[in-house]
DNA sequence: ATCAAGATTACCT
DNA sequence: GGTAATCTTGATA
């Protein structure tokens, strides 16, 4: 079997770039024996120049330390009080920049991510497409939380990415969802996907 | 020490 | 279209 998973040689772009080139990716975890899998189709871009970012500024503090590490480490945060978002980090180390996964399209695993997602409101996701298409949505049907902040996802044997020859079909970008600073940048991005 | 805001979601009218 | 839920973080004192 030819290795789809995703190298260094990918992760050598810069953060606008990487969320676009994560589009049409495929997001893989294995938890407690069970394979979760997904196509990302929504990113939205973050870096230190941007007043909407964790680390605006270079601003370093125990939260966001892992934005600050290699690219293709996962940076796992919680906000809201009560959901999950992860990110794959970009750049290089010591600049806090990442992509925030935002949608996945359920690939393999959609009976535990069902079971993930009704654990979190009681009730059950029926509809395969809406199990993780909004980023606290993601961490949730993967059963993602702050244990896997600084997953290494070019080493990790259990959360890493591949590329099984999805393709990102007209790709198209708006201003980033739920922010309040940097509303002028067009720094979301969302595809088709071809080839499901 | 205190407090407002937050890279969200689900449910309401 | 509006808002409650829920709690960590960062800012201000």
């Amino acid at each position: 079997m030819t290795d789809r998973r995703l190298n260094a040689d990918f992760f050598a772009a810069d953060t606008l770039e990487m969320a676009q080139r994560l589009l049409g990716k495929v997001l893989v975890a294995r938890m407690d024996g069970h394979v979760l899998s997904g196509v990302i189709h929504e990113t939205e871009a973050y870096t230190e120049e941007d007043p909407a970012c964790h680390t605006f500024g270079g601003r370093r503090s125990a939260r966001t330390a892992t934005m600050f590490q290699a690219a293709g480490h996962l940076y796992v945060y919680f906000i809201y009080g009560m959901y999950h978002c992860i990110n794959v980090v970009t750049e290089r180390e010591g600049r806090g920049c990442a992509v925030l996964i935002r949608g996945v399209i359920p690939l393999e695993g959609m009976d535990v991510m069902r079971k993930n997602r009704m654990a979190g409101n009681g009730k059950t996701v029926v509809k395969d497409h809406l199990l993780a298409n909004g980023p606290g949505k993601v961490a949730q049907a993967f059963g993602f939380t702050t244990v896997h902040d600084g997953t290494d996802l070019l080493t990790s044997s259990y959360i890493y990415l591949e590329d099984r020859g999805y393709a990102a079909e007209d790709i198209r970008r708006s201003a980033r969802i739920g922010i309040r600073k940097g509303t002028e940048l067009d720094w979301r991005f969302y595809a088709r996907i071809r080839g499901l």
